[in-house]
RNA sequence: GGCGAGGUAGCUCAGUUGGUUAGAGCGUCGGAUUCAUAACCCGGAGGCCACGGGUUCAAAUCCCGUCCUCGCUACCA
């Protein structure tokens, strides 16, 4: 019998898996699942089985400004926020078999710690750009304002509500210093310019590094997305990049005359990785080092597509300029999970939340984990539906995994009251059965090392498939009337698949594959090993009493898919609500505020797409009194030739502006269906002509 | 607009150092079977491989152009 495993992957390595630190602003939902902790959780285990040394590394993030907002927002402290957070992120986690050696969290203090240190030594090392800009400052509050905490009027649209980095409103991404009539939110006070010095990561210099590391060294073993992103982003040329803020939220930056700064969030966060590494080997007595510096060390980050630049370009840079550590080997980054056609959304509410599933769905962990990785989205987006989630559990969990189970288990208990009998000759058949059988360790090893989880469930699954047909084409049901000598045999054969997929099921499926290894009495020192499987002679030997069967999966009814569905169209019904909450009326306008604007009737003439602009039109308008030039960001709701002949209303003594180049004089006024599409305002009746005072 | 990723069967996806009739699972239709959660097993139908050019003896695969989806980025009522 040879030995099919490739002579490397026996031999033991040292591994570092990290899954995406989740930000405590929100619990877990099967985006968060599919993309980072369900693939990560997958591959650590399967290196565990495989005899490797893992440390399966997680903890919360819980910096940054948004956690500061939120508390603000519901009236706790942000202490508060992060704690209520992380428990239910971390029991959903736990609850659900994700097996991480260590779940963290950055407001621990070895790893205020292990940062501080970080940000030290770079300091020290000279590797940091400091800067001093001018940026709004409360004197009320005595501190520098981050762009969420200030409002003021937009100077685009004259909303008077928009925040300092985005009007929600017109949707304008903003500079908080654009604001007029700028206001502070922790005190309502006017803020005022006040100089402020940051530190700057200067990525620009370590672009030759970056392209020889992954653009030359990295061709090939990193997935197409992940690549393609980060060559952008290196194509387009890095700039240095801030890594402190000015914000009472977060680890202080460690040197002197920087009170009221802290280190931006995603210079830490990445880091919770070597501090959560740190907690874990205190606790068990190791040493950390090896995983963080060893050459030999394999570290390898799970995260989703929007943090490719911060694992792929920042945090190596940051990694490299220490000089004390290792870089990733691969960044293996998912793209992003929709939900029934929709992309999930933590404050739409439009999610799967993992604490309701592990509520809804007792004892189905495995359920979810084999729908999220069958339809994995390993190389594009995919869209979750709750009737794949049903197919995949009825046809192949229920039909293929657990029927074949049951089928074996029952006939073994039937025919030998449970005991595994002893087989007679092998015919041509069952060897090549065996035979084939030995083949899945090594084939689904290559799945999971090219990091092809949708592929490895699938290949899991064609071991209960060689089992159902095994059973099928030998009919011992049949063969027992005349030949029950010969039934042992096929038994026999069918229990060795049996008890190969507790062990291949193990990392994919953790909850069934213990189930199993009870039914078949494998636990403890029964239990093989995933290099055994193609190794041994007898899985499971002659002799031994297995238990009765239990189901191990159990059908979900269209009633529960229906009830799920229901959920998510009270939530869409919640937010359609929320959204016909009309805008507060603003302050008033006198009369005389009201007759400075001058509206008039006109009719769109020529209509082009403004070049190289998304959103952009260049109109030229017939108002009555002239014909003129008006831009207009309506590009995405109308196509140019549509609108000609088209009579819309017009401020005309807007002040003009220059748009990419182009003169604007005036602005057509708009406004927005149900579904986000931009409508002309405009007179109802034909026959009114162009320069028609509006009053 | 720039850059990146994707566009293959009704659905979800494999497949590119170019090479015989393009694959899998699900769904669908038919057959067989009854040990098993009416499940399993066998078979059929179903594809101008987004579109248009080009290179080649040969293109899903390479080149050029166009369209669509997603992301980053620019820009924006």
């Amino acid at each position: 019998m040879s030995n099919t495993l490739s002579e490397t992957s026996n031999t033991t390595q040292r591994y570092t898996i990290t899954a995406a630190l989740p930000y405590t602003n929100g619990p877990i939902h099967i985006g968060h699942l599919a993309g980072v902790y369900v693939p990560a959780d997958i591959y650590s285990r399967y290196l565990r089985l495989r005899g490797h040394d893992v440390a399966f590394i997680c903890g919360s993030d819980e910096h940054g400004v948004a956690i500061p907002m939120k508390a603000k927002k519901e009236g706790v402290s942000p202490q508060e926020v992060i704690d209520k957070y992380h428990k239910i992120i971390k029991d959903s986690f736990e609850d659900f078999g994700i097996s991480f050696d260590n779940y963290s969290r950055t407001s621990s203090q070895i790893h205020h710690q292990t940062a501080s240190d970080f940000f030290k030594k770079l300091y020290d090392q000279g590797e940091f750009i400091e800067e001093v800009t001018e940026q709004l400052y409360d004197r009320e509050a005595h501190q520098f304002l981050a762009d969420r905490f200030v409002t003021g009027t937009c100077p685009r649209c004259g909303n008077e509500e928009a925040y300092g980095d985005q009007c929600e409103s017109c949707g304008s991404s903003l500079n908080a210093t654009d604001l007029i009539n700028p206001k502070s939110t922790l005190t309502g006070s006017k803020p005022v310019l006040k100089e402020t010095r940051h530190w700057f990561l200067p990525l620009d210099r370590y672009e030759s590094f970056l392209r020889t590391w992954i653009l030359e060294g990295h061709k090939n073993d990193w997935k197409p997305n992940v690549y393609g992103q980060v060559k952008s982003w290196i194509d387009e040329g890095l700039k240095p990049r801030a890594v402190t803020r000015d914000l009472d939220w977060g680890i202080p930056v460690p040197v002197a005359g920087a009170e009221g700064k802290v280190l931006y969030v995603w210079f830490d966060a990445p880091i919770g990785y070597i501090s959560s590494t740190k907690e874990w080997a205190a606790r068990e007595g190791k040493d950390w080092e090896p995983y963080w510096k060893d050459k030999n060390t394999k570290l390898v980050h799970f995260i989703g597509k929007d943090n490719i630049v911060f694992h792929c370009i920042i945090f190596p840079s940051m990694l490299n300029v220490h000089g004390d550590f290792i870089l990733p080997e691969n960044v293996p980054a998912n793209e992003f999970l929709n939900l029934e056609g929709n992309k999930l959304s933590t404050s739409k509410n439009w999610a799967v939340w993992l604490h309701e599933y592990l509520e809804e769905f007792p004892d189905k962990q495995d359920v979810l984990r084999y729908a999220l990785t069958a339809n994995a989205p390993e190389t594009k987006d995919n869209d979750f539906t709750w009737k794949d989630f049903q197919a995949r559990n009825n046809n192949e969990l229920v039909a293929i995994f657990g029927n074949f189970i049951n089928r074996v288990v029952v006939l073994t208990n039937k025919y030998y009251e449970g005991i595994v009998p002893e087989p007679g000759t092998f015919t041509e058949t069952d060897r090549e059965v065996l035979g084939e059988l030995k083949s899945f360790p090594e084939a689904l090893g290559n799945s999971m090392e090219r990091y092809r989880f949708r592929e490895a469930s699938q290949i899991l699954m064609n071991v209960a498939r060689l089992g159902n047909k095994y059973l099928a084409d030998e009919e011992p049901w049949k063969v027992i009337k005349n030949d029950p000598e010969r039934v042992k045999t096929i038994m026999y054969v069918a229990l060795q698949i049996a008890s190969a997929l507790a062990v291949l099921s193990e990392p994919i499926l953790p909850f069934t594959s213990e189930k199993l290894r009870k039914m078949l009495d494998q636990e403890g020192d029964q239990k093989l090993n995933w290099n055994e499987l193609s190794t041994m002679e007898t899985l499971l030997p002659a002799g031994k009493q297995i238990n009765t069967a239990t189901l191990l999966f159990t059908k979900i009814e269209d009633s529960e898919v229906a009830h799920q569905l229901q959920k998510l169209e009270n939530t869409k019904k919640m937010n359609e609500a929320a959204n016909k909450t009309v805008e507060p009326q603003k302050e008033t306008a006198t009369f005389e505020d009201f007759s400075k604007m001058d509206l008039r009737t006109g009719t769109i003439l020529e209509a082009e797409k403004m070049p190289k602009a998304n959103k952009l039109l260049i109109l030229k308008v017939d108002t009555g009194i002239d014909t003129r030039t008006i831009v207009s960001g309506i590009a995405q709701s109308f196509k140019p030739e549509d609108i000609i002949g088209k009579k819309v209303t017009v401020l005309v003594n807007l002040a003009p502006r220059k748009l990419r180049g182009v003169m604007s004089e005036g602005m057509i006024l708009m406004t927005e269906n149900a579904e986000g599409k931009l409508v002309f305002v405009n007179p109802d009746e034909d026959g009114v002509t162009n320069g028609t005072v509006i009053s």
